[in-house]
RNA sequence: GGGCGCGUAGCUCAGUGGGAGAGCGCUCGCCUCACACGCGAGAGGUCGCUGGUUCGAACCCAGCCGCGCCCACCA
């Protein structure tokens, strides 16, 4: 060790991981240990994708979660010497990064119409190269061991190249086809979104009940809604078959107040006759039902409302270019008028609104590109009913089959710039319409002028793709060969559907298996208070800020202890309980690095301590190492956090504080063993402090980031010392208990004796402040197997009080157990060993009552 | 409307058939030669409520009360 590193280890008490982080990380990445040799099959080695972060975003406590969950098992496959890759990457995120430039060109006070379709993409593009690896810098921070090198985009040119091939495929399959359908329609984005791209919302509207007169008689009609606008679109009026009340009037016609158009009454099953009226007026331009049923009955269909979100000619023009807002007051005032608004009064409903631009969604029918799901699902279904792909917690398995069992197509045109513009060309001399995987130059047919489709894809349609595109797919490449199917998976359950369940039946369709073979559903972490964390809420907490106070190791810590499989409130005290684990590692390291005497690191199970601690460790290792394996990253933290602190520093290290000064080689030896072996145990949970520890291990080389990962090694398993030493930690707890209990100045020499039995170990009596004797002195209490001996300095009621408590103790033990074996049927029916359990403890109290008797 | 999940110490959460746990907070005592981001000792809980199953229930079952999330086309 240089004498730099000696005085930085003798005189830094306090961890400082802000000078530690940026310098390993450099060092990891020099070295090249992330980014693998595309060598060795699927199964010998480890792979993850990322799920792709928005170019637009920023790190945010999700993905500080699943980015520390993922290199958790990245590291330690890599530690266990499997080629391990974390393939990373971005999302070109196709309606959120479009309204990013959208708003910084509004700041310049130009519009994406201003500048043209070409010129618009341009900037994006320009955009990106500026801010887009913003978020990979991040990820960086949080310590992740991404291959860096090997970085997508979902537009970089081979990744362009196949999400091409996969609508071609889909398309000649003819799953996707074209048509005018009901989509939803986000007037936010100017664009179709998909149904799971919706969210519903609870919201208070007015209902109001409209009198449509029956044609040829004096009779209405009346129909309840709340869009009372879109009647201008009606084109039939239902009522449900079996109703009595209606049953001559169907085939009849009504005329449409305001309009006059008649209006066929049709029955349909889908008429709950107990709502309102038990007659629904059907609007299949703009509502999904009304659509459903128009289609069935072969009715006409009316777009009223524009992609504006204004009325259109159609509306008539008296309603023409009101906003929508405008058109229902309109309207209303118009039925008020005529005298047909029968009646209005408050109504609470669910409301679709656009999850992504937050305004409500205007149903309408629209020429879009769609794909069929059904064949696609099918494989997928079956791949996760047999465990091809396991998702765990296993509630999210049926969850997931429920879903797919119940799939329907697929929005996939978005009427943006930014994006896969559809692969589609028409010729308008011809009609022909052409899909190929690159620009053809003219129409096979006809020979004439192409123009390329104008949509593009949901972003979702490349992102489904992920894990196969980013390793090369469609051309075979050794990445390809050997990462794929992916190991392993983790994410949020909001993404089940609309990521990874596509992924699964693309990966299926295309690269001939499954994505991955664990997929794991992280719980979500929510805000102090309880609410989500969100960015319009303010409600949420900046990972990179925790990373600057408490430092990666901390807050990566804080998220693996505090996530389990339920939902839980952020917690502060646990990223700090992270950060204080690393300024203990920090210093227990000091503590042996500075005082062992120059030997190599090994294993000596000679003396009980030692072999104690050794049996601990290796429990522990083979523990945590059998959570991690099953992705209990809380409680795999907690474990080795508990051994760490309380069996290795609060105990094994003061037991064996004497022997150490000495420079014993024995204990020098078992010490760097002990710590090498639980620092290569934490790194994949917290690799910056263990990794800069490990640069000062004497007998060490190289980078504890590809040091092997310890395997449990049994035969160091020890019951015989874990008793021994156990009664020994019992004894010394019990002991300073009974002088804190008295009072017992600090100073205080106090002495006891043991009569009979095994002699207690050396560290009690020295942790534990007392003196053991032969013989001599008045004993006056018992603790455990020993008597604590009369001194001139304790205070005689203060014992008095501690004796009848721990009668009391005793007594309510004696009458528990008492109870217990008086019950017949317990003895009767409980298993043997639990009755003789109970007798030989009720043994034990007696006795020791008797002792105490006043 | 259907589904999933949760109510355990002041707070945040583990535990899921045989004597209630952790971290933080709180109280008391300690700057003891690794660490005050520390050490030692404590206090604190009818495990939401009511029934049932069982020798035995925080844990299994039923009902109820509160809370959360997901899916769903009742205008």
């Amino acid at each position: 060790m240089t004498e730099d590193r000696l005085k930085t280890l003798e005189s830094k008490t306090r961890y400082d991981p802000t000078e530690v982080e940026a310098r390993i990380f450099a060092e990891w990445m020099e070295a090249g240990y992330f980014h693998p040799p595309a060598e060795g099959t699927p199964e010998e080695n480890f792979s993850v994708a990322i799920p792709p972060p928005n170019v637009t975003g920023a790190l945010h406590m999700g993905h500080a979660l699943n980015g520390s969950m993922q290199d958790v098992l990245v590291r330690m496959n890599r530690m266990r010497g499997r080629n391990s890759l974390w393939i990373l990457g971005t999302d070109h995120a196709g309606i959120a990064t479009q309204s990013v430039v959208e708003k910084m060109l509004r700041a310049e006070g130009v519009s994406r119409h201003d500048l043209g379709r070409e010129e618009f993409v341009k900037r994006v593009w320009e955009w990106r190269e500026e801010y887009g690896s913003r978020i990979v810098e991040q990820y960086k921070r949080l310590g992740a061991s991404c291959d860096y090198e090997r970085e997508r985009f979902t537009l970089d040119e081979g990744y362009v190249k196949a999400v091409y091939r996969v609508f071609k495929q889909l398309y000649d399959k003819g799953y996707i086809y074209r048509d005018n359908y009901i989509v939803n329609w986000d007037p936010g984005s100017h664009s179709a979104i998909s149904d799971l791209e919706v969210e519903n919302r609870e919201v208070e509207d007015t209902l109001y009940s409209i009198d449509y007169p029956v044609e040829g008689s004096d009779q209405v009609l009346t129909v309840a809604t709340v869009r009372p606008e879109t009647m201008l679109a009606d084109t039939a009026v239902a009522v449900n078959p079996d109703d009595k009340r209606y049953g001559d009037l169907v085939g009849r016609h009504c005329i449409l107040p305001l309009v006059g158009r008649r209006l066929p009454i049709v029955a349909d099953e889908h008429v709950d006759p107990e709502f309102g009226t038990g007659a629904l007026k059907i609007t299949p331009g703009h509502d999904p039902n009304d659509f459903e049923i128009g289609r069935k009955h072969g009715l006409e269909e009316i777009v009223a409302i524009g992609p504006d979100g204004r009325l259109t000619e159609e509306a008539g023009e008296r309603f023409a270019g009101m906003t929508v807002a405008e058109a229902q007051e309109a309207v209303i005032a118009a039925l008020r008028e005529e005298g047909a608004l029968r009646a209005e009064e408050p109504y609470v409903h669910s409301v679709p609104f656009s999850h992504r631009s937050g305004e409500r969604i205007e149903p309408l029918i629209s020429l879009q590109w769609f794909c069929r799901m059904d064949e696609l699902a099918a494989p997928a279904i079956e791949a996760v009913e047999s465990d091809q792909v396991r998702i765990a917690p296993s509630q999210w398995k049926r969850v997931y089959l429920d879903w797919m069992r119940e799939i329907r197509p697929w929005c996939i045109s978005r009427q943006l710039w930014w994006g896969h513009r559809i692969p589609v060309w028409y010729c308008d001399a011809c009609e022909e319409t052409i899909v190929a995987e690159s620009e053809p130059e003219r129409c096979g047919a006809c020979g004439g002028e192409l123009r390329q489709e104008e949509d593009v894809l949901d972003t979702w349609f490349s992102s489904a793709i992920w894990p196969f595109a980013t390793l090369g797919w469609p051309d075979d490449t050794p990445e390809l060969r050997a990462f794929y199917p992916t190991s392993f998976l983790t994410t949020a359950r909001e993404i089940l559907f609309l990521w990874v369940a596509r992924m699964i039946m693309t990966g299926l369709e295309f690269a001939g298996d499954v994505p991955f073979r664990d997929v794991y559903v992280h719980s979500v972490i929510q805000a102090r208070d309880g609410r989500r964390m969100s960015k319009s809420l303010g409600t949420g907490i900046d990972p990179l800020e925790e990373i600057d106070v408490h430092g990666a190791d901390a807050l990566r810590f804080g998220l693996l202890a505090m996530s389990s499989t339920q939902d839980v409130r952020y917690s502060d005290a646990k990223v700090q309980q992270g950060r204080d684990l690393a300024n203990k590692l920090w210093n227990a390291s000091r503590l042996i690095l500075l005082n062992t005497a120059e030997v190599e690191a090994k294993p000596i199970a000679e003396r009980i301590e030692d072999r104690w601690i050794l049996s601990r460790l290796e429990r522990t290792i083979a523990s945590v190492s059998e959570k991690l394996d099953a992705y209990d990253f809380a409680h795999a933290a907690q474990e080795a956090y508990a051994f760490f602190w309380s069996e290795l520093c609060d105990w094994y290290l003061e037991i064996v504080k004497p022997r150490l000064y000495e420079g014993e080689a024995e204990v020098s030896a078992n010490l760097l063993w002990v710590l090498e072996r639980t620092l290569a145990l934490l790194h994949p949970i917290m690799p910056f402090v263990s990794e800069e520890v490990w640069s000062y291990h004497p007998s060490r080389e190289g980078h504890l980031e590809v040091h092997s990962f310890p395997q449990a090694d049994r035969s160091l398993f020890d019951d015989e010392a874990e008793s021994k030493i156990g009664s020994g930690i019992e004894l010394t707890r019990r002991l300073r208990a009974w002088r804190d209990m008295v009072e017992a100045p600090a100073a205080t020499q106090l002495s006891c004796i043991v009569e009979g039995g095994a002699q207690p170990e050396e560290f009690v009596a020295r942790l534990a402040r007392f003196e053991f004797v032969e013989n001599g002195g008045d004993p006056i209490a018992a603790v455990g197997p020993v008597k604590v001996l009369a001194s001139a300095e304790i205070d005689a009621e203060a014992i008095a009080a501690r004796l009848e408590k721990r009668r009391e103790e005793l007594r309510s033990e004696v009458a528990r157990a008492e109870g217990k074996l008086a019950n017949e049927k317990f003895v009767a029916r409980a298993p043997a060993e639990l009755v003789e359990e109970e007798r030989t403890k009720l043994e034990r109290y007696r006795a020791e009552l008797e002792e105490l008797a006043e």
